[in-house]
DNA sequence: GACCTACTTGACACTAAATATCAATAGAAT
DNA sequence: ATTCTATTGATATTTAGTGTCAAGTAGGTC
């Protein structure tokens, strides 16, 4: 939290009292929300302000949208605030980070064979988390 | 055409004519689509119906959906019919198949490394197509 | 061909997610 | 403290898609 109202700061971005609830709640939610769950538990900051507080979190690379199977989509505090792709459970919910180059060199590779200039890639996994497919 | 229409009647759906006017008017469109546009060219088809063909086809594997990087979404009619990733050109917004067993067996090895059972996986490249690369 | 029945359609209302507008507010720099 | 501009919040609007249900029709049976 404290890492990312620096990250607001040295980006030129004004630290305000609305950004500051929305990163707090950020910080306090464990697990993927969706923006109407994060502007429920904020109910004194403007639902428009919500929306557009997370969009700048995406562009600064704290909160990642990821994309569920169903074509809905959750939000999550990126933990490695880097480049990495989602180990989605579709039982109970939870998103896990990984990365791995050698997948990122197969993706590379993909778009030079096609001629294709590679500005970014998704990569999403959905599946059963190791808890859920051994409780089952 | 011919044989999407033979692989709805093998699954047991019915060969109506408004699914016959959507196969037909998306067999004529040459570009990714949204289902909007798909229903301005099929004023005489409902717009319910339009969505819930377009949905259909895509269990079929006949039209894919095209996450696009801004988060919004268009749909393609598969070339291959198969597993498939997508290099999605933001300048002309060309959509191009390819598939790869290296980058397929990457993610797998991803998975089984967080032994997470993995059930399906997405992957889309962005950037800028072979001709919209050479003309600029 | 006529009949039957379950599948499908179309019109419409509705929801969910997100953006546009714009006057009022408030960081933060001097 | 003053000023200037980024930001906010209330509201309306857009976009994408789903729910409902009476009416229509494909496709099998006689
Ligand atoms: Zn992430
Ligand atoms: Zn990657
Ligand atoms: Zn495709
Ligand atoms: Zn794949």
């Amino acid at each position: 939290m404290t890492d990312s109202t620096e990250r607001l700061e040295d980006t030129g971005y004004r630290l305000t009292a609305p950004r500051r609830a929305v990163l707090d709640a950020i910080a306090s939610i464990n697990r993927p929300f969706t923006i109407e769950e994060l502007s429920e538990g904020l109910p004194n900051i403007g639902r428009a302000t919500v929306f557009r507080t997370v969009k700048l979190l995406q562009e600064l690379d704290i909160v990642c949208r990821v994309p569920l199977e169903d074509g809905s989509v959750r939000y999550e505090r990126s933990r490695s605030g880097r480049h990495h792709h989602h180990l989605i459970c579709s039982v109970c919910g939870s998103v896990t980070e990984f990365s791995d180059p050698s997948l990122d060199a197969a993706i590379e590779q993909n778009a030079t064979s096609a001629s294709f200039e590679l500005e970014s890639h998704s990569a999403e996994l959905y599946g059963r988390c190791d808890s859920c497919r051994t409780t089952s």
